[in-house]
DNA sequence: CGGAATCCTAACCGATACTG
DNA sequence: CAGTATCGGTTAGGATTCCG
């Protein structure tokens, strides 16, 4: 039997790998995946919102540059590859003059996405009530 | 109606906050909590897999120190302090000798710990995956 | 258009020593 | 026990320049 369900697969990754341990691939993979541009690419690459149901989404170097604002070329070039060699994203060259280059998720992207997406929603959705907690931290110690 | 679900105050964020852009204090926030060790801080102080419903998970600084296998002092300090003053966790300190120091977290950290700890699930479940395509890909671009 | 290569600085972070 | 403080090496990452 191969193919395993996604319950098997997390199963058999409990007995095997734990990021709590130190020493551990699946600590450092966490520590790849827990990145402000890698949330934010898998965010942009994704179906969501009013995108929901709108097939795979594919976007441009170009694209994904503006979408970012404020990332610079070589963290969205270095982030992209990172995530292209992970088997996350999908890059395409297309050899036209000038050439142009397209991303898109990959299923194991996709399965990402679904949690980059909520961290984003979290962070959006949080915010006032982060800034508030934080306020009140900062006026407490100042007494 | 100064009460607000969920889905209101997502639908409110939404208008007021945007983490693709670049001045927007929800990519602060979520440059903050996409971290390796907000991440495995708030996967520890939650109930997930064996302790789930054996009510709210109180820690020990030393007990986090143990259990976050490799992190230094200095980072798990550190790390608490932000999340402490972002009010994901509460900080209680009874004054034993020597002093004892607990973490919990609060309901605005339960709602993040969700993710937190999907995240670590992920890299543990996807981490052959993950492996393999590297595999791939670097022998790939040694041809 | 979509990068690669280089330089350079700010920050991160571990190690160490000290403390209530 | 649970920190704080300081130092110093490493790295992240921006700015700039050049290229197919």
């Amino acid at each position: 039997m191969p193919t395993r369900t996604a319950a098997e697969k997390r199963a058999q990754a409990r007995e095997e790998y734990d990021a709590f341990l130190a020493g551990c691939p699946s600590r450092q993979l966490l520590d790849r995946i827990s990145d402000k541009w890698v949330a934010l690419i898998l965010a942009a690459l994704g179906r969501d919102g009013p995108d929901r149901d709108a097939g795979p989404q594919v976007m441009r170097y170009s694209e994904l540059s503006r979408r970012l604002a404020g990332v610079s070329q070589k963290m969205l070039t270095q982030t992209l590859r990172s995530l292209e060699r992970d088997g996350l994203v999908i890059r395409t060259v297309t050899p036209s003059v000038p050439v142009t280059v397209t991303y898109e998720l990959t299923g194991l992207g996709q399965s990402l996405h679904q949690l980059m997406y909520g961290m984003k929603l979290w962070a959006e959705a949080h915010m006032d009530e982060v800034h508030a907690n934080r306020e009140r931290y900062d006026t407490a110690a100042q007494r």
